[in-house]
Order: structure tokens, then C-alpha cells, then sequence
RNA sequence: GCCUUGGUGGUGGAAUUGGUAGACACGCGGGACUUAAAAUCCCGUGGGCAGCAAUGUCCGUGCGGGUUCAAGUCCCGCCCGAGGUACCA
């Protein structure tokens, strides 16, 4: 009888459906093993065939870990709050909410054809009032901590009002905005909205001024990618560099832990990497340098302290505070001029464009270390919100600084022996100091150290880390996100009580931002608390992703994120399935958000997700048909340069094998009805490219065709067979029907052609045992290497064997349904319920591989003369190295070869190799 | 520029981490079954040379050197592709 996999399918994702089969509860009798797979934004596109390649990869990990005697945490649900659905709903008034439940019963549908066991009972959805009411729960704590250094954890706000209360601002080392100082008795007399204004300073959840892009006309902050030269990208309307009060997370306390956490994970080299990158810690010295009649001291950053004596002049970021102060009324002129042009231009244009520009101050410092007066420029190269936002500038050694030198005339001085700087700066940090006072002859990691004695001791500065990473900006002018836990009184942020949560998302009549030019929430009637006005931004795409992993967990709790038990038993993620594009973003956005729950106490892990894998991208393959110019007649690729063609996407579900479908391509548009073809072979042949997949390219394959053609199983083989896990690859079905053969060999071992079950009860021949147990062995080893690739090849081999064999056995055939069973559960189900068994096949016991049906009783091994080999050899795999040697020796071939003289060397290696130097 | 990767047949990719390079699959060629097709099964398939043949032999993992009895794998110097990132002082 044929395999018939959509019966298969249709039955068992039934059974398992009725049953609850993959409903999982904590048992405290069973190790746990929590599986999770990064959950996805619903679109309105669906799942492409790219979707479900991780998931799938999670879902057969979660499966072995099951057969292995775990309980397996596998969830899966939404991330449902983001733009698109955003931007839909003020196309078309449609209401967010809408489109999204029916883009989630999209990509269920989806999800549930290939057969994935996750618990969805556990579902969750970050609109949800009761998901976000986690999210607000979070925020307010993180408004009601701060971050102490001291002892490396958030606290409680009130413990630092405390300390304020009693000995002022001195001598605490918390992170902060900006560093103040006040005296008990000043905190004591200021008033609540004075003091509360301060503790903004300190929260971990602060409001606090940022530089945005803002466009007045559109009443709206802009992400740099819908800015252009200056105007909005839709409506052409001027866009303006403006300070605004946002929301921001104070992420940047937790750099130091975040760096040290992840030499704890098993995670790529390559991601650990990315994201110590992206908190940029670098050890250097803060200085301060005077400024020449004038009160002012200009404070500077620098990692290369050893070059202080090569500093020809000073460079002030354009927004810094110094920047307005140091102009002499001469510069006055000229210097405004240059601020207001910088101020016109965003952040990205400055990076597109590096031309040189800056302006003089007419202010003049003094070097510490030398005494020498240098001027003090203003200029765009120099960022207000990294380090201190000025610099000592040292042309010679730095090659931004050596830019601006040589455009405007500044001296050079080199302070290397021997080092050219006549082309380029020498930026090495290698060589010896020279024209460097008291740092000459010194090699320059010395001269590093000494400096930063220097200054030590001389007080002209201090040691200091400084991290690249930024504190996040945490507002949105948005609709469609989580509503902030925030009432205003008098100016100042409050929040809502505990018992007031959530506080939902309000009803409005459009979704654009009011009139007055305030968000979208602006709209909702009665937008307040107690009798306040609440906030009217909302929250960002990935607050909602940071702790989802948790909510899983206990995804009903009304009283807690999560239990102390619950998380006590599934604790923290032991394996995350995701893509690399959120190296960055998410994966560190949620490490901090779990490090400030684990302060809290409300975790028991200081880092979210142990063990990590990228799967790669799948990109789509293009195909083109080459219509000849100026006719309807299409010529076939490999005959296309003998005219004048233009290369035109084909919808790639018309296409087999490269090999077009004419009738379907006909039918494809009407403007190809009447299309001639020129042939190759009887047959047209299309043009292919690597592209991504795009509706535009007709390169879009989406999972429900292939599981309609082919059925789930094949679907996931395929996936997996494809290439590496971790390697992105484009898609490509010209291997398909390797894997659907595979799997109707499979079928064929256990059924007869008349569609019985045709297995005998015999004992299984030595042979068979081997066969059977290599694929165990070689399979398992691939699974936790997350070699699927390779393990499907192991199913392929084995079954090539078994067929070959004839071999039914029931003691063979079992365990190979079970071994099967992650990769092909619905073939795997029908198979062990036909073999006899009531249960699903999710609880069996997975095979081990044992070593006595893998052992030879000979080994054969290439023998080789100075490193050629020249013959092949049988032993005995228990002879002893000695013994090997005496009998190779002993062998005709070894006599031809050595032709009379005795080996120099023999190298022996048990099993493998023997290698014989005459 | 910097960081991270990768480069192996016609194609996707294997190679126990230094031990018979090309597993497995696709494609292609040949054959069996069939009136025929589909399906299925069997054989061949990196390249050159020699041979009727079994087979032998040389060359082959981006390029050039090196270490080693032995290199796709390790070391040095290049070339090319992919991804990330950037006036971060």
C-alpha cells in the first residue's frame, strides 16, 4: 500500500491534539529540560518555508529530550505588538488588534500542519492585558530602583532617599545620569517635585532628555531610516535634531555584568563577540584640562594617555555644554553658524558624510602633563554622548584627528621612534615614546601605565571604564504597544498602583497622533488615574520580548510574573533557537531585563538562556524567464545570448527543477497567454538567483505547498537535510524528492504491497543488529551536536541496508521508529500504533547504542610506504600494536615494498592506519 | 577600516577534529520491469594517463610557502565571498 501522507498527517495531529499529548506540567520526579524557539512577529504574509526551519530544529531536540525520560518545556507564541499592523490600521482603520488575532490564526494553521509539540496551553501574546501586566509590573520596578555599584544589584529607591536624607549625595557610587552633589540638609529642604526631579537621576526606569529626530509638520519623533538629507521621507517635510523627555532604561548600570555573564554561556564565539563589541568596554583616563584665562576646565576621555605630549589641539562636541561656552564673542559669529548646520543634520547623514568640518573657539588649554597652550576646536567627529564629549586631539596617532589637522593647518608632532606620519597617523600601539618628557624611551604599554600614574597622582584625573552601550530609549509615539503604568502630578511621573494594573490599552477613534501633535493616546476619552493625566506614549517592540521565556512558565499566574515554584523547577531557558539579527537588540535587551528580575528576586538565574543557537537564514532562489525584446517569444536560458533579451521574474510554483510549467506560466498573467518558447531539449529551461524572499521576486514558498504535496514529515526531513543548521542557504526543492523516497522506504520496510503489516517476530541477524545500531549511535551523537543534516543522512543509510537486508523484524524496526520519531512524528505515531502500542510514541524509551552489535571481529587498514599507500590489510581488531607490526612486516607486500631493507619506523595507529618508513 | 565567518565534484553538502577526501542526496548516463508512461530496483559518475579487462598510476579541497611519516584540517603570507559594525577617543 503507498505511504499515504496526508491521512497520516490529518490523524495523528488529531490524536495528539484530543489527547493533550504534549501538555506538560512540572514534576518534580523528572528532570526538566526547557526548549524555546525565539516567538514570532505575526505578519500578514504568513509563514514562508524560512519560518519554521528553527522551530523545527527545537522541535526535534524537544522530542529527544522527551524520548531521553525529560520533561520538556516547549512553547511557542506572539510577539504581537509592532508596526506593520500599526501602519495597516491607519491605512485602513482597520483596528490592530483585529488584524493581528487574525494573522495569529494564520500562522496557528500553519504551525499545526507541521506537526510541531508544543504545549499550547501555555500560549501567550504580548497584547494580551494579562501578559503586559507583567511587562507594566516591570517598568514600575525599574522606577522604583536604581542601580548601586557597590554591591553590583538594583535596589530599592527608597533606600537611596534614605541615604540622601542622612548624608547627602556624597561619596555614593551609583549609576547615575549625571554626577551631583548635595548635602543632607540641601535634600531635606527641597521640595517633592525638587526631589523627585533628582531621583529621575538614579531610576532605572528614568525620564530624561534624548536627541531625536522630530518632525513639527507630522508632529512626530522619526527613526533615522525615514529621514533624508534634512526632510521626511514621506511628505518632504523639514526634520530637526530636538531634545526630548523620553522614557529611557538605564541598561547601561548593568554593562560590566552583562560583559561578565557571557563567559558563563554556551553560546558561538562569533555572538559573545558581537555583543562584548556592543558594550564597548574600554579602560582609559579622564582628565581634566584648564582652559587659559578662564575658570573652565575642560574634562576629556582618552586610552592613549601616553600620547599626551603629541595633543596639538582640543575638540569639543557640537552638542556639549562646553561647545556654547568657550566661544570668544570674536568666533561668536561663525561658531553659531556651524552649530545650527550640524543641528539641521541627523545622526546618519553625519556618518554618510565625513567630510571634515569645525569650527575655532578662540579658547586655548593647557596641556597638564607640559604646560603648552593648544586651541580649542568645535567639531561633529566628536560625539556628545560617548565618554565626556571632548577630546585631546594627537593628529599623529589617531587618524581622525590627523584628518582634521591636515585640513585645517594644525601641527603634528610624532611621539614613536622611526614612525612616518607625513601620509597617514600611526595608530599602532606599539614602539617606543619619543618627544614625550618624562615618558621618552618608554615602550607604550608603559608609557600607558605611567601616564595613568602621572595622573593619579598629580589629581589632574582618574582611571575610568567607559562602555560603548547606551541606556535604551523606552518611548513610542505609538498606539499599538504596551500603555505605560504612569500618571503625571504636578509635572512628575507617578505610577500606577500594583493593584490598578494593567492598565489597558484605550480605545481611540483614529490611530494617527491628535492634533495637538501628541501620540495617539492623546485620543482615548478619560485617558487618566485618579484624576491625572497618564502617559501617552507606549512602550517599544522589545519590552514586551524581554521576559517572555518567563510567562511560559506559568503563563496564568494573575499574581506574580512567575511563581517561586514554577521558576524554581523550569528555571531558565537550556536551549534558545533563533536568528542572528538579534544579537544586538534582543538578546541583550532581555539579559538585562532577567538581571534586574534576578535583583529582585523573582528569578533564580542571572542569565535568561544557557546554550544558544543561530539558525541561518533561508533564502529564496529566483527564477527568470528571458523574453527576446519588443515580443512575446521567450527564449530559454542556455540559448539566451544569441538575442536581445530581458530577464524577467517567474513565480518560482511554476517551475520544477529548473524546467518551466508553459501551460501554468500561460496561465499566469494574461499578458503571457499568447507567449512562444524557444526550446532546449524539448523543454524550457529558466535562469535562477539567490535572492530574498520576496513577494516581488515570486520566490515566496510557503510550508503549506510543500506539506500538501509531500506531507509534514518530508517537509521537516528536508529542512533539516538541507545544509548545516547554522548556515544561512537558499531554498532550493531539487533534493525533495531524495528525503519523500526516503520516507516511503521507511513505509515499504514495515508494509506490505497488499497494505498489511508485514513484521515478523524473529530474531534479528547480526547484520541487522549493526545496521540498527551505527544509525542509533551516529544519530543520537548528531542530535546533540545539532548535526541534523547529517543524522538524516544516518536514516538514509540505514534504511538503504535494512531494505537491502529484507529485514522485518520487529526487534529492529521498533527502536528504529522511535530513533525516527523526532524527525518524522506523524509516520513514527502510525508506525508504533500499527506495531501494537496504545500510547503515543512521545513517552517511548529512546534506543541506546550498544557497542556490542557495533564490534568486528577484523579491522581493514591501509598500509603505507613513505607515506604511499600501496596496500590494504585485514587484522584482528584485539592485536596488540607489537603484534600488528611483526604480522605487517611479515606480509609479501611489505616484503616487495621494503625490498630487502629493514624499516627506519613503523607508525601504528590502532584501527586506522599503518605507516611504514623504509 | 575593524570584528566574525566561509571557500571541497555539475549541485546541496560529508570527512570520527591530523589518519583511505568526496559519505548521503540531487542531477546526469546506462540497464531491468512495463504495450507505454509513472513508480520501483540495479550499475556507473572528480580529472588525466595506461590497459580488452580486473586493475594500475599520477594530479586533485581558493592561491603561494611551511611543519609532519601523514594536512581539507595546524602555522605564515595573500586572493575572493557572506554577515555584523563603525567618526566610541
Amino acid at each position: 500500500m503507498e505511504y499515504n501522507f496526508k491521512a497520516i498527517d490529518a490523524k495523528w495531529q488529531q490524536y495528539w491534539m484530543e489527547n493533550r499529548t504534549y501538555r506538560v506540567t512540572e514534576d518534580a520526579g523528572k528532570p526538566k529540560y526547557y526548549v524555546l524557539d525565539m516567538f514570532p512577529y505575526p505578519s500578514g504574509a504568513g509563514l514562508h518555508v524560512g519560518h519554521p526551519l528553527g522551530y523545527i530544529a527545537g522541535d526535534i531536540y524537544s522530542r529527544f529530550k522527551r524520548h531521553q525520560g525529560f520533561n520538556v518545556l516547549h512553547p511557542m507564541g506572539y510577539d504581537a505588538y509592532g508596526l506593520p499592523a500599526e501602519q495597516y490600521a491607519i491605512q485602513t482603520g482597520q483596528h490592530p488588534a483585529v488584524t493581528t488575532e487574525q494573522n495569529i490564526r494564520r500562522y496557528r494553521d500553519q504551525l499545526d500542519k507541521i506537526g510541531f509539540s508544543f504545549d499550547w496551553e501555555r500560549e501567550i501574546r504580548t497584547c494580551d492585558p494579562g501578559y503586559y501586566k507583567w511587562t507594566q509590573w516591570a517598568f514600575a520596578k525599574m522606577f522604583h530602583s536604581y542601580y548601586c555599584h557597590d554591591r553590583q544589584q538594583a535596589r530599592p529607591i527608597a533606600e537611596l532617599t534614605g541615604i540622601f536624607g542622612q548624608q547627602g549625595a556624597k561619596g555614593i557610587n551609583v549609576a547615575c545620569t549625571e554626577e551631583l552633589s548635595f548635602t543632607a540638609g540641601e535634600w531635606n529642604a527641597k521640595t517633592e517635585r525638587e526631589q523627585q526631579e533628582i531621583l529621575l537621576n538614579y531610576r532605572i526606569a528614568y525620564l530624561a532628555d534624548t536627541m531625536v529626530n522630530w518632525c513639527p509638520a507630522l508632529g512626530t519623533v522619526l527613526a533615522n531610516d525615514e529621514v533624508s538629507e534634512g526632510l521626511s521621507v514621506r511628505g518632504g517635510h523639514p526634520v530637526e535634531q530636538k531634545r526630548m523627555r523620553q522614557w529611557s532604561l538605564r541598561v547601561s548600570a548593568y554593562a560590566q555584568r552583562l560583559l561578565d555573564g557571557l563567559d558563563t554561556l554556551d553560546w558561538t564565539d562569533s555572538l559573545k563577540e558581537t555583543q562584548r563589541n556592543w558594550i564597548g568596554r574600554s579602560e582609559g583616563a579622564e582628565m581634566e584640562f584648564k582652559v587659559k584665562d578662564s575658570a573652565f576646565r575642560i574634562q576629556i576621555f582618552t586610552t592613549r594617555a601616553d600620547t599626551i605630549y603629541g595633543v596639538t589641539f582640543m575638540v569639543l562636541a557640537p552638542e556639549s555644554d562646553y561647545a556654547t561656552m568657550l566661544v570668544k564673542p570674536e568666533h561668536r559669529a561663525e561658531a553659531d553658524a556651524y552649530l545650527e548646520a550640524v543641528k539641521r543634520r541627523t545622526e546618519r547623514e553625519r556618518m554618510a558624510d565625513r567630510r571634515v568640518t569645525g569650527v575655532f573657539t578662540g579658547s586655548y588649554a593647557i596641556n597638564p602633563f607640559s604646560g603648552e597652550e593648544v586651541p580649542v576646536w568645535i567639531s561633529d567627529y566628536v560625539l556628545a554622548g560617548y565618554g565626556t564629549g571632548a577630546i585631546m586631539a594627537v593628529p599623529a596617532h589617531d587618524s581622525r584627528d590627523y584628518a582634521f589637522a591636515k585640513h585645517f593647518g594644525l601641527p603634528i608632532i610624532p611621539l614613536i621612534e622611526g614612525c612616518d606620519v607625513s601620509e597617514e597617523s600611526f595608530d599602532a600601539r606599539e614602539g617606543v615614546m619619543t618627544n614625550s618628557g618624562i615618558l621618552n624611551g618608554l615602550t607604550v604599554p608603559e608609557a600607558i601605565r605611567r601616564a595613568r600614574d602621572y595622573i593619579r597622582e598629580n589629581g589632574i584625573g582618574r582611571v575610568k571604564v567607559n562602555y560603548r552601550l547606551r541606556d535604551a530609549i523606552f518611548s513610542r509615539q505609538r498606539y499599538w504597544g504596551e500603555p505605560f503604568p504612569v500618571y503625571y502630578r504636578d509635572g512628575m511621573p507617578y505610577t500606577v498602583d500594583e493593584a490598578d494594573l494593567p492598565v489597558e490599552l484605550p480605545e481611540v477613534d483614529r490611530f494617527l497622533p491628535a492634533e495637538t501633535g501628541e501620540p495617539p493616546l492623546r485620543r482615548a476619552k478619560d485617558w487618566t488615574y485618579k484624576g491625572y493625566p497618564l502617559e501617552l506614549c507606549t512602550m517599544p517592540g522589545f519590552a514586551g520580548s524581554s521576559a517572555y521565556y518567563l510567562r511560559y512558565e506559568d503563563p496564568r499566574n494573575g499574581s506574580a510574573p512567575v511563581s517561586p515554584e514554577a521558576n524554581g523547577y523550569w528555571r531558565n531557558v537550556d536551549l534558545y533557537i533563533g536568528g542572528t539579527e538579534h544579537a544586538t537588540g534582543h538578546l541583550v535587551y532581555s539579559r538585562f531585563w532577567n538581571k534586574f528580575l534576578f535583583d529582585l528576586g523573582v528569578v533564580r538565574d542571572d542569565e535568561p538562556f544557557k546554550k544558544l543557537i543561530n539558525q541561518g537564514m533561508i533564502q529564496g532562489r529566483s527564477n527568470f524567464v528571458y523574453r527576446i525584446k519588443g515580443t512575446n517569444r521567450f527564449v530559454s536560458c542556455n540559448l539566451k545570448d544569441r538575442y536581445d533579451t530581458t530577464e524577467i521574474h517567474v513565480d518560482v510554483n511554476i517551475v520544477h527543477n529548473d524546467v518551466l510549467d508553459m501551460e501554468a506560466f500561460k496561465s499566469w498573467s494574461p499578458d503571457y497567454a499568447s507567449a512562444e518558447f524557444i526550446l532546449e531539449d524539448g523543454r524550457y529551461i529558466c535562469g535562477w538567483a539567490v535572492e530574498k524572499m520576496s513577494k516581488s521576486a515570486y520566490n515566496v514558498v510557503n510550508p503549506d505547498m510543500i506539506v500538501e504535496q509531500y506531507g509534514a514529515d518530508t517537509l521537516r526531513m528536508y529542512e533539516m537535510f538541507l545544509g548545516p543548521l547554522e548556515q544561512s542557504k537558499p531554498w532550493d526543492t531539487s533534493g525533495i524528492e531524495g528525503v519523500h523516497r526516503f520516507l516511503r522506504k521507511v513505509w515499504n520496510l514495515f508494509v506490505s504491497r497488499e497494505g498489511s503489516l508485514d513484521v515478523s517476530d524473529g530474531a534479528p541477524a547480526p547484520q541487522e543488529l549493526k545496521s540498527l545500531h551505527r544509525a542509533v549511535k551516529k544519530v543520537t551523537a548528531d542530535i546533540e551536536n545539532f548535526s541534523f543534516n547529517t543524522a538524516v543522512s544516518a536514516f538514509m543509510i540505514c534504511t538503504n541496508e535494512l531494505q537491502e537486508q529484507k529485514c522485518n523484524k520487529r526487534r529492529i524496526l521498533e527502536p528504529f521508529t522511535v530513533l525516527l520519531s523526532p524527525f518524522a512524528p506523524h509516520l513514527a505515531e502510525e508506525l508504533w500504533h500499527a506495531l501494537g502500542h496504545d500510547e503515543s510514541i512521545t513517552g517511548a524509551a529512546y534506543p541506546v547504542a550498544s557497542e556490542q552489535y557495533l564490534l568486528e571481529s577484523s579491522f581493514t587498514c591501509p598500509v603505507s610506504f613513505n607515506g604511499k599507500t600501496r596496500f590494504t590489510i585485514e587484522l584482528p581488531v584485539d592485536m596488540d600494536a607489537e603484534t600488528i607490526e611483526a604480522t605487517v612486516l611479515a606480509t609479501e607486500g611489505a616484503r616487495k615494498w621494503m625490498d630487502g631493507k629493514t624499516p627506519k619506523k613503523v607508525i601504528i595507529i590502532p584501527k586506522k592506519i599503518i605507516n611504514i618508513v623504509i
